[in-house]
DNA sequence: TATTTTTACGCAAACGTTGCCGATAACGAT
DNA sequence: ATCGTTATCGGCAACGTTTGCGTAAAAATA
């Protein structure tokens, strides 16, 4: 099947006007009699004509489009960030490309290079949980391509950063598990050298600090595929129940990794909060129609998103070189309910 | 900031060689002597070269690129479709550009037209809810670009449409319902013009019909908005609250709906399933972490993406004017969990 | 050796658009 | 009558790529 739209070659020849003139009279240009003006706009009108985008991608060497890299789509997180996203882009002009890695450096690689050579004007990252090796958007962003990475940056390539305060965040989750009397705190977390596993692990250890109770590696699990497998997730939580000095409360980080970890307690029986109390950092509206209604830490995705995007588009549109770098951070939100807390601790 | 790819002109500069001898060296025309084509190949790949995705679409007046139209990606069974496109789409050489309605029909013209301009190869819809008119689908249409239905369907335009089992999802949950003592069952469901309502309306009036149960037309309340709107939805759970011959099960169709109502029940105070049990149509696959756990008819939504991107791709790759169509129909699963029976129902 | 065939490559047009440079005509000023 | 202005429009090139056609040199044939 075919799709011939009308083209400013169609209006002029009809119309008996070089394209030119089009062009022109669409645009308005002074040089332009307001007879053939009206004459063009109103046939122009009537045939629905609409600018071929890509024919001025390729003359203005720009697409007035955006590439998105994130892990998957069917996350709260990530799906508020691209309502995010689009609220600003569309606003703006850009349309967005999105692209899942699925967790996997691998598929980063292909779609990173599937959309530099589809030449997006800039890119809105967040590394996938197998990436360590950022050389792949250090290429692209020397030759000139914008990039701004959100919620899993990294420092190794300088541009604008935009993150939740996941240090902030972790560190009021876990010290609101402590006034509530718990002390043996498992923390499962995303691959550890992620920036956000790195941070919230930061604000985890800073909160024990505060209150005196001792750090213990083996109360830490790291999901190296960020909870996209199931075992990998139960796995964890099955580890923190074999303790011998058992844990009380669990601390998890990510949207999948909380939900999949409450669906891993289940399955063993446990009961939350009396075997193990929860809170986790996860941006699902569900959370308060759980069993028990389960403790968040809330990260304004939407915001994220909508900043990151409004930084991409300064550094595509800014005539100059770039130099100096936002890192935005912002702030997380804290909603307690009773998966993480004891009745008897609710009421003293 | 500006970014220059490495172009074929480039190439041809560099060695000494025409644009014309670099294409066809690039593409292994056999008119080119293998030493020559060694030459481009290797500095290319040096180089990085990648073709300009721009310029082939100018000359060959296509993308590679399909256009998705749905309501919101923050709704599970649309990021469980938008996966199974993905799927596909990626094998097969496309690329997705993902646009939202939020369930209004001026967003739905809007994107449609931009969709259309940015000339994507076709287009892949579930409508808004807002919509009742589909000449903007029609014209394009008709000028040639395919576009395949899915989810929320018309049979006003004469293409592929691939559907879950909505009937008989209907059917099943309400018979469900019935087979569990279950009488007075509200249904709340989406705008009543749209494909998925009326097939799951079908679906439910059949099952009370099969069971001797009389219809009432007061047990039906419809969110126009389709669950966007957190008020519409709430006021149709009090309205079913308040009515003098009491609604004992619910009956709600979407995913979003289905997750609102609950927390519209909640807030009433209400216990599920002793004061209203609730069956829904939704994909989430947290229903079992709910309290109670929640017994959902979960649609077959990755292959729902699938199929309908291959349907479009055929038509978009197929040389002369399809003309049979396809109206796909997949199974729907039941899975029933504590919100829908009473646990004496249980043990009887 | 003269002619034909083959090999290997270049030229130019085309996709739709814009922008620079000219071209033409009308008009007033000199 | 000549010149400069102004208004209004067309021609051409360019963005990166492919492709049909043309052609020089080399090889094969007569």
């Amino acid at each position: 099947m075919k799709f011939e739209p009308v083209t400013i070659k169609d209006i002029g020849k009809a119309l008996g006007l070089s394209t030119s003139t089009v062009s022109r009279a669409l645009r308005g240009s002074y040089e332009i009699s307001s007879e053939t003006k009206k004459l063009v706009l109103e046939y122009a009108e009537k045939m629905n004509y609409r600018p071929n985008p890509v024919a001025l991608s390729l003359k203005e060497r720009r697409n007035h489009s955006l590439g998105i890299i994130v892990c998957e789509i069917a996350n709260n997180f990530f799906s508020q960030a691209i309502n995010g996203i689009e609220s600003i882009a569309y606003n703006r002009g850009y349309h967005v490309i999105i692209s899942q890695s699925h967790e996997s450096f691998e598929r980063e690689l292909v779609i990173t290079d599937h959309l530099a050579s589809r030449s997006v004007d800039g890119l809105l990252v967040s590394v996938s949980s197998g990436t360590t090796d950022y050389t792949h958007f250090k290429q692209l962003y020397e030759k000139g391509l914008p990039i701004v990475f959100f919620d899993r940056v990294t420092s190794e390539i300088n541009t604008h950063t935009v993150i939740a305060d996941n240090f902030k965040g972790a560190y009021d989750a876990t010290e609101h598990l402590i006034k509530n009397g718990f002390k043996r705190i498992g923390h499962i977390t995303s691959a550890p050298y992620l920036s956000i596993s790195m941070e919230r692990l930061e604000g985890y250890k800073e909160a024990l600090r505060k209150n005196n109770i001792e750090f213990d590696e083996k109360l830490i699990h790291n999901c190296y595929n960020g909870g996209m497998i199931y075992d990998e997730v139960e796995d964890a939580v099955n580890k923190i129940f074999k303790l011998k000095q058992k844990a009380d409360a669990l601390f998890t980080a990510g949207d999948r990794i909380t939900t999949t970890c409450i669906q891993a307690i289940q399955k063993l029986n446990k009961k939350i909060p009396d075997d193990i109390a929860v809170i986790g950092f996860t941006n699902t509206n569900l959370g308060e129609l759980f069993d028990p209604p389960l403790s968040v830490v809330r990260q304004p995705a939407f915001e994220i998103g909508q900043v990151a995007t409004e930084l991409l588009i300064s550094m595509i549109e800014s005539k100059r070189p770039v130099t100096e770098f936002k890192k935005i951070v912002l702030p997380t939100e804290l909603k307690i309910r009773n998966s993480s807390q004891k009745l008897n601790n609710h009421l003293s």
